[in-house]
RNA sequence: GCGCCGAUAGUCUAAUGGCUAUGAUAUCGGCCUUCCAAGCCGACGGUCCGGGUUCGAAUCCCGGUCGGCGCACCA
């Protein structure tokens, strides 16, 4: 493992192994779209299935929904999505250079314009003469640019029937709280979770599938009493739980970060709600009980001008990529603005009735513990990719859980072909299984290695006598020997890590 | 979006205006093979797209697409 891996070497193996293609490659393909190709369909099924095993079915206080990618398109008004993914740009008419309109008047003229309209911007921009920063040319005229897609809804194209691709899940946890609430019979605090896909027409995707235009996410937004943002009921289970911590003081004074028990963040007042530590950790444990490396994580707070102007805190979970620390999830405090915000829009009522006050209340989001699919998915690859010079090949260390193939069967002979595929037959309805009697043993291993098969069964010529079959551990190589008539459940608490390996079977020398 | 650079089988790669576009590897079929990419035979597969220059273009020119880097952007 001399070299450094990068984005490229990923790319390049999930291209040839089948995880991924680009979007539409036979017409040239399509800038920011990829498709999951056989093995990557199963990966990422398994990543979001774990995650809503973890975060939805094992628990009590979250609950599950799907919402509609269109939605009404005054939801994106009350969210503030029409207003502010509407960037609006002014281009130089010489050197062509592109800035934000509001950036660009706020440090020539040191007012705040944040919010201001496409003409309000001209105007100023007119009146007081600014020029290109660059070259000093005259500006063209502002134009806005939308992160969200547009369609039309029915058979007029008018602009009464534009609609948006949605550009996050979150919204439809809000719009549809006050549904979920009543039919879940839920109490606070609760969380509602949702997995969908979203779209951003991103100016510049880059870096593979860090960024691109169709996505999809794993959102919760968790819900708690407006009192209670010092009341975690649960965070005792990850006081003891240990990550790399670069609070906005850290930053500010160029200090690096520094490893520490989430006790010790609370109790030194560097994570102030206990609510953003237990999610900033059990986030942090879900990537790792699932084979991510601890130590390429960090979790790392805004500074004071990086905040939303609703958020009180807000803290980051981020992994360290070939390209640097990048954000995995916010963990962020919204206060009750997004409820609000519909209130305000829908002029419905989405208060609660607290029976203890016996007074309405508009509940907090104190967290949205939200992840990218196709983030969580590179995170796991980068991780579990080892080029193993001694071997010769590539061994994919993918959790068992998440592996998009669990198990391998292999004849030792061709002669043993018919005895293999019986056993093969019988458990390939249990397990994602492949079967494979091409070339020598020895290749059909390196084979299974690159796409991360856990676990390699071979029938040999004992195997009629003796009715035993040899497992093969992709990480150690070593074999033990089992019982046909045990395999199947062997192979089930090795795949959900209820056995250690060595003691599953009679070990080979 | 802007600027610079690039694009040859699934992957890596040779060919700098001239033979049927090179080689490796992967994949598939066959032979062989008693546990870690052994060997032999065979097959499939390529110059990103469109136009131009030329007797002749993978090669030169123009446009587009895609990708890398930098800038900008990043709810």
């Amino acid at each position: 493992m001399a070299e450094k891996l990068t984005i490229d070497n990923i790319s390049t193996f999930c291209k040839s192994k089948g995880f991924i293609y680009p979007s539409s490659e036979i017409y040239g393909g399509m800038s920011g779209f990829f498709d999951y190709g056989p093995l990557g369909a199963e990966l990422k099924n398994n990543i979001k299935q774990a995650w809503w095993k973890f975060h939805v079915q094992d628990r009590e206080d979250i609950v599950g929904i799907d919402a509609s990618i269109i939605m009404h398109p005054n939801v994106w008004k009350a969210s503030g999505h029409v207003a502010n993914f509407e960037d609006i740009l002014v281009e130089c008419t010489k050197c062509k250079e592109r800035y934000r309109a509001d950036h660009l008047i706020e440090e020539a003229l040191k007012i705040q314009a944040d919010g201001l309209k496409a003409d309000d911007i001209q105007k100023l921009i007119e009146q007081n003469k600014i020029k290109c920063p660059k070259c000093k040319s005259a500006l063209d005229k502002p134009g806005a640019f939308n992160l969200m897609f547009q369609t039309y809804v029915g058979p007029k194209q008018s602009k009464e029937s534009i609609a948006y691709l949605r550009p996050e899940t979150a919204q439809a946890m809000f719009v549809d709280f006050k549904q979920v609430v009543e039919t879940a019979r839920l109490k606070l605090p609760f969380g509602i979770a949702q997995v969908g896909r979203a779209f951003r027409n991103e100016i510049s995707p880059r870096n593979f599938l860090f960024r691109c235009r169709e996505f999809e996410q794993m959102e919760i937004e968790y819900f708690i009493h407006p009192g209670s943002w010092e009341e975690c009921p649960y965070v005792d289970e990850i006081m003891d739980h240990e990550i790399f911590v670069y609070s906005a003081e850290m930053q500010q004074k160029k200090e690096k970060g520094k490893k520490m028990k989430m006790k010790e963040a609370l109790s030194d007042g560097i994570i102030k709600s206990p609510w953003h530590a237990y999610w900033l950790a059990t986030e942090h444990k879900w990537f790792v009980n699932l084979g991510a490396n601890p130590n390429n994580f960090r979790v790392r707070q805004h500074l004071p001008d990086e905040k939303a102007h609703y958020s009180k805190d807000c803290w980051d979970l981020e992994y360290n990529f070939p390209f640097g620390f990048k954000e995995l999830q916010g963990i962020s405090d919204r206060g009750d603005y997004d409820l609000q915000q519909h209130i305000k829009h829908s002029k419905k009522d989405l208060s609660l009735f607290d029976e203890e006050t016996k007074k309405k209340i508009v509940p907090h989001v104190v967290a949205e513990p939200s992840q990218g699919v196709d983030r969580a998915f590179l995170v796991f690859l980068f991780d579990a990719y080892n080029d193993d010079k001694e071997r010769g090949n590539i061994v994919l260390k993918l959790n068992p859980r998440i592996a998009p193939v669990k198990v391998g069967f292999f004849p030792l002979m061709n002669k043993l072909d018919k005895e293999a595929r019986e056993i093969y037959n019988c458990l390939r309805k249990l397990f994602v299984c492949q079967y494979d009697k091409s070339g020598s043993i020895g290749r059909r291993y390196a084979r299974a290695d690159e796409i991360g098969i856990p676990y390699c069964v071979t029938v040999d010529f004992d195997t009629k006598e003796k009715k035993e079959v040899t497992i093969r551990d992709r990480d150690s190589t070593k074999q033990i020997r089992v019982q046909v008539s045990e395999l199947k459940n062997v192979l089930y608490r090795l795949i959900v890590g209820e056995v250690e390996f060595e003691k599953a079977g009679k070990l080979i020398k």
